[in-house]
This record gives C-alpha cells, sequence and structure tokens, in this order.
DNA sequence: CAAATTTATATCGTTCACGATGCAAAAGTA
DNA sequence: TACTTTTGCATCGTGAACGATATAAATTTG
C-alpha cells in the first residue's frame, strides 16, 4: 500500500480544517441576529476583556496576521462596532475600541458560548472527550507557531 | 463572572480555527514546490483514491459546498492538474478526471503525510494525544454536518 | 545627529468558503 | 405528454486569510 498514508481518512490535518468550518457555521444561527461573522466574534471577545488595543496586540492574541485583522478591523469600524484611533506615544499605532454598540452586543452575546456547547454536547452525547482535547490543541497551536515564526527568518 | 465564559481560554471553537489554520501553514513547504494549495491538495488526494468522480462527490467528500468546489476545480483545470468533462448519461454532472501532471503529483506528495507527522511529532514530542482526538473529531464533523444539512430546510 | 534598520499598520492580489441566485437537465406528477 | 419539482453545476457578492509590498514613524547604529 505505497499510497496508503495519501488517503483522507488517515489525515487528521483535514478533520480540523474540516471540523473548524462546521463549527463556525454552528456559530451562524446565533451570530446572524448580531450581524457580526465568526472572526468578528473573536475580534469582540478580545476587547470585551480588555478595551483600547493596538492592531498588533488584537492580532497576537487571535494567532492571526496584521494584515487580515486590519480589514476585519476597517469593516467593523464601518459596521459601528469599533473606533480606530491613533496611538499617542507611538503614532504609528492605531489603538482600537469598542463603540457604545460593541460594549451592548457583549450582553447579547453573553449566552453564546454556552448554547454552543449545549449543542455540542446535544450533537454528540458527549462533552468531555471534547474538554479532553484542548491541553493537545494548546499544544499543537504553541508549536506550530513557534515553529512558523521561526521559518519567517 | 457574567463573562467567564466570553474568553478566548474557554472556548474550543476557537482552539480547532486556530489549529486547522496553523496546521494548513506547515503544509506551506511541502506544498509550495508542487504549485498546489492545501484545498487543492484535498481535491488531489480525493481523485487519487478515485479517478473520474462528478463534482458533487467531491464536494461532499470533503464537507465543502460545490459552489466552492467549482471554482477550486476551475482553478486546477487551468493548472493543467485536472480535466473536466460533461457526464455522458446525466448530462448535467461534471466527471473530473485527473491528467497526466495531476497523475504523476501523486508520486511527488508520496511522502507528505510521513513529513507532516513527523514535524507535528518533533513539535509537540507526543504524537499519540493526536491520534486519540480523531474518533471525537470524526464524531463532531458527522454530528455538526448532520445537524447543518437538517436546518437547511 | 544623520543614516540604516526595525516596527506598526495598510494595501494589493490570489485563493478559499459560502449564502443567494440562476439555469438547464433530469425526475416525478397530474 | 405537459407541468412542476428536484438536482447538478455555475455565477455573483462578501468576508476572511495570507504572502508580498509599501509607508511612515520609531529605534538603533555609526
Amino acid at each position: 500500500m505505497e499510497y496508503e498514508q495519501l488517503k483522507l481518512d488517515n489525515q487528521l490535518c483535514f478533520r480540523l480544517y474540516t471540523a473548524a468550518r462546521l463549527t463556525m457555521g454552528a456559530y451562524h444561527p446565533y451570530l446572524d441576529p448580531l450581524g457580526i461573522t465568526y472572526p468578528q466574534y473573536l475580534v469582540l471577545m478580545v476587547l470585551w476583556e480588555q478595551d483600547k488595543q493596538p492592531v498588533n496586540d488584537i492580532a497576537h492574541k487571535l494567532f492571526l496576521e496584521t494584515n487580515t485583522v486590519t480589514p476585519l478591523l476597517q469593516r467593523m469600524e464601518k459596521a459601528g462596532l469599533v473606533k480606530r484611533t491613533k496611538g499617542k506615544e507611538d503614532t504609528r499605532q492605531r489603538i482600537v475600541s469598542l463603540t457604545k454598540k460593541g460594549i451592548e452586543m457583549r450582553e447579547q452575546a453573553k449566552h453564546i458560548p454556552e448554547c454552543l456547547s449545549n449543542e455540542i454536547i446535544q450533537i454528540t452525547r458527549e462533552e468531555e472527550e471534547f474538554v479532553r482535547m484542548i491541553p493537545s490543541l494548546d499544544k499543537l497551536i504553541q508549536g506550530l507557531k513557534k515553529q512558523q515564526t521561526n521559518q519567517k527568518h
């Protein structure tokens, strides 16, 4: 079986890729009414935890590149969720802060994590094994992140 | 802690999303020389396993929508990897088949899965716990897929 | 202090991903 | 057989994701 490994069935990455897409899809019923996308929801969670952050910090916390986050923030600014102001000590920075609308959305989003986890329990009849995946995923993420930032030089 | 669950740290989906992106990134050093992307690699794996499939079958095996796969295949056709011919019994179908170039690429790609799994082992110093994630991810994928196809009516 | 380098962000081009819509062929129905 | 519905694929528009590149401000260096 020379090509046995080249089968979809045997591949972890394909499963991660698919699981991530479908899980993001599961957020649709909750995010559509708020008029936001999943990546925008991630940005909001970062800002709800700590308001007024430069683009770089947000990107770093989401493991995204700034050239992904910048247009994302521009769309969110157009939607009235955030403001982007020039930094005071460092004028190269853009400090991103929540608008009233962005702050208030936290209240509406409060129950989303619980809803999602309930859905996953209902779908899979098992929560424990997903909680158990978390440390493994973290290890993978940290390792890949380190590896890939090293590769850039 | 009213908003405790609205923290990135507590979310499985964010980890899946990030792990999937970074893992796809880990394929870059192997796929760039072949001139293909990760989703194109997935399509090739589907066709290597069984040549001459309609668009719908490919999309279904990858858990993607046909309106994602169609442009993907068009790009792959332009790159000379696949041919798309009209179906004979059902002329609505487009049968996708590998070209010589597409077939030959299998030989060059043969070692990619092994390389990737070696990298993950090296990065995380542990393979077992990732292998253990596979059934959980499959359960999640199957459950979400069923749920989301039901939701469409 | 001037020049070179680094840093923070933005812009551009390409590829996904997918909802909405369109269209022609096939299948089901009156 | 005519009509309706379904199916298979394509097109369009929007929003990511990211490599490459640009630009201005800060930092380092000579």
